[in-house]
DNA sequence: TTGAATCTTGATAAAAAAGTCAAGATTAAT
DNA sequence: ATTAATCTTGACTTTTTTATCAAGATTCAA
């Protein structure tokens, strides 16, 4: 179970434009290289698929570069993660034999499945209200959102 | 945001041979090949994922096979899964500087490692207290554990 | 209108994950 | 002992994901 490299570095740009979002600077491609270290190549194949997924406005030319599409308390991110790395487990998978549980319960695979669904609704759970916004203060404003201490990184 | 095939395909190789496991048989990689829809290879490969892990012992030989290492109901899904596919977050990443908020507040990398923290918290909720056993019985048992109506798949 | 800076796109290359293969080792039955 | 059935291991191939590249399109300023 792991995020992929597109969801890390999607998140990461769109969090440092949103930096920017209440000065009303666009970032370029060059600068957001620049700061989250990952290559120019690479952050215009990110920022595509964020801004065709809608989070984003571009402008091309000289003084062009990227905006959010909406104010950062409008993006959720649960919608951001589904464009970079789409979802653990979708419920049309099992809907062609929703009700069909006496199959269900002879495959293991099924289990699995359920399995995985509870997963997501747990996720989900997480994401529902939570905006990029959320992500934009400091680490602290994030965990107090989730009641998780800041340093409980168990020993040390 | 996915799991992996290793994870998929360990899980449901685990509850084959766990449903077999109040009648002392044991299964071969063949029957479990045929079981589940997987390759001979790929399951001799995912089986000794599992038993170097601990949850699975293997005799050799002609009446040879493969069975739990433990009774299901002590063997817990999160160390499953966490050998069968790692971990979203692993809280060693951060403790070369706990405490110093005033770095991980300027860097968005720190904002999305304490998200994917979240997450992992949220699935460690869920998998904290599950077992082999709970995987074992219907669907209906497994969704009850966790309040969610079997045949929720939204329309239809 | 020319040039510089930017975004855009499809193709290509590199890396990682998944799956396959072949040869070997062990065991039990005959 | 011999045979057949099984697990074991490391190497290999295929597929998927990730990252890079090159050529093009757009915009602004001088």
């Amino acid at each position: 179970m792991k995020f992929s490299a597109q969801e890390e570095y999607g998140l990461r740009c769109l969090i440092r434009i949103g930096k920017y979002f209440k000065v009303e600077k666009s970032l370029t491609i060059p600068e957001i290289s620049v700061y989250e270290g990952i290559s120019q190549h690479n952050v215009g194949k990110i920022l595509r698929i964020l801004r065709m997924g809608g989070f984003l406005e571009s402008e091309r030319g000289q003084s062009g570069g990227y905006t959010l599409s909406a104010p950062p308390d409008k993006i959720k991110i649960i919608d951001v993660l589904f464009v970079l790395g789409g979802r653990l487990y979708d419920d049309s998978f099992c809907q062609s034999h929703t009700g069909m549980n006496d199959i269900c319960t002879n495959t293991t695979e099924c289990s699995v499945r359920s399995l995985w669904k509870i997963i997501q609704d747990a996720v989900d759970n997480v994401l529902v209200n939570l905006t990029l916004q959320d992500l934009l203060g400091t680490e602290d404003n994030l965990f107090s959102l989730f009641d998780v201490a800041p340093g409980n990184n168990s020993s040390n």
